[in-house]
DNA sequence: CGATTTTTGTTAACCTGGTTGACGGAATGC
DNA sequence: GCATTCCGTCAACCAGGTTAACAAAAATCG
C-alpha cells in the first residue's frame, strides 16, 4: 500500500528527530514519563510498562533515572508491598512545568513553517495516527 | 499550538513502535540504509551521515554493522584514498528483495484496520509531513 | 617543492533505551 | 503451610546516538 510506503521512513525520521531535542536536559520519552506521572500519581511502574508497550524492566531502568535525577520518586505501596508508586518529586514538577513551555519548540517552529493547507492536512491526521497505535486503554 | 502537542507524543510512539519490528533478521533503520546503498552504490559514509542527519562516526557504526552481517562492503575509493564507497553484496541485495514486500507488514495493516476517511487523512498528511523533515536534499 | 591545514573515516568512552533471563519477596490458592 | 504466581530489580547483552582523539590522504599556502 502506497501509503503506508510513505509513511514509514516519514514517521522513522521524524521520531528519531524528536527524540533527540532534549530540553531542560530532559528527553522527551522521560517528559512523557514525568507527565503520564503527573496525572496519575502513585502510578505503578508495571502499568506504566503496560502503557507504553515496553517490559518492566525496560521501564523500571527508565524510573531509576529519573529517580536518580531526582525527578521522581518510588514509594512502596501500603497495600501491595511488591508494588511500587511514582510521584513526582517537586524538581520534577518544576522540570515539568519549565519544559511544558519550549517542549513542542522544535516541531511548532517547523509547523509554523507550512502552508495552512498542509497544517490543516496535519491536524486532520493526529486522530488517525493515535488510531494506528496499538490500543490497550486509549490513554 | 495544539497540533504540536497532539502530534508529538504520537510521532514518538510510532517510531518506537516502528522501529521496533525488524524483519528478516533486519531492523529498519538498516533496510533505510540498505535502500539508500542499492539507489546509489559507492556512496560514501560521509554522505549517507549527512543524508540521515547523524555523525559519521554513528555512520560508520552502522556501517560496520552491516558489513559485520555481510549485507554491505566497503570498498576504498580509488580516486580519494580517504573514503570508502559502499556497495550491497548479493546478500544484502537478497535480503533487501526479501524484506521488501514484509516491510509494511505491520503499518499496512494496521491501516487496513481504519476507516476510509481516516485512511484518507493520513495520505493527505504524508506529504506535509516530509516537508517537517529538516530538508536537506529532499530524501 | 614542503609544511601546514582540512577532510574522511575509524575508534574509544560514554549515554539512553530496549531485550531476555534469573531472582527475591509479597500475595494467592489450595 | 506450601506451591505458585505476580512485581520489580538486576545483570548481561544489543542497537544506536554523542563527543573527542586520531591516522592518513588531500588540499592549500608560502
Amino acid at each position: 500500500m502506497a501509503v503506508a510506503d510513505g509513511l514509514r521512513p516519514t514517521l522513522l525520521r521524524l521520531g528519531r528527530e524528536l527524540r533527540r531535542e532534549k530540553i531542560a536536559g530532559v528527553s522527551p520519552q522521560q517528559v512523557g514519563l514525568l507527565v503520564s506521572i503527573k496525572y496519575a500519581p502513585g502510578m505503578t511502574v508495571g502499568a506504566l510498562a503496560a502503557d507504553e508497550r515496553v517490559s518492566t524492566a525496560a521501564m523500571s531502568k527508565r524510573i531509576s533515572r529519573l529517580e536518580r535525577d531526582g525527578l521522581v520518586e518510588r514509594t512502596p505501596s501500603e497495600k501491595d508491598r511488591r508494588c511500587v508508586g511514582l510521584t513526582l518529586t517537586d524538581e520534577g514538577q518544576r522540570v515539568l512545568r519549565r519544559v511544558r513551555s519550549r517542549r513542542t519548540a522544535w516541531l511548532a517552529t517547523r509547523l509554523d513553517a507550512l502552508s495552512p493547507a498542509d497544517r490543516a492536512a496535519l491536524a486532520a491526521a493526529v486522530e488517525p495516527l493515535t488510531r494506528l497505535l496499538p490500543e490497550e486503554e486509549g490513554r
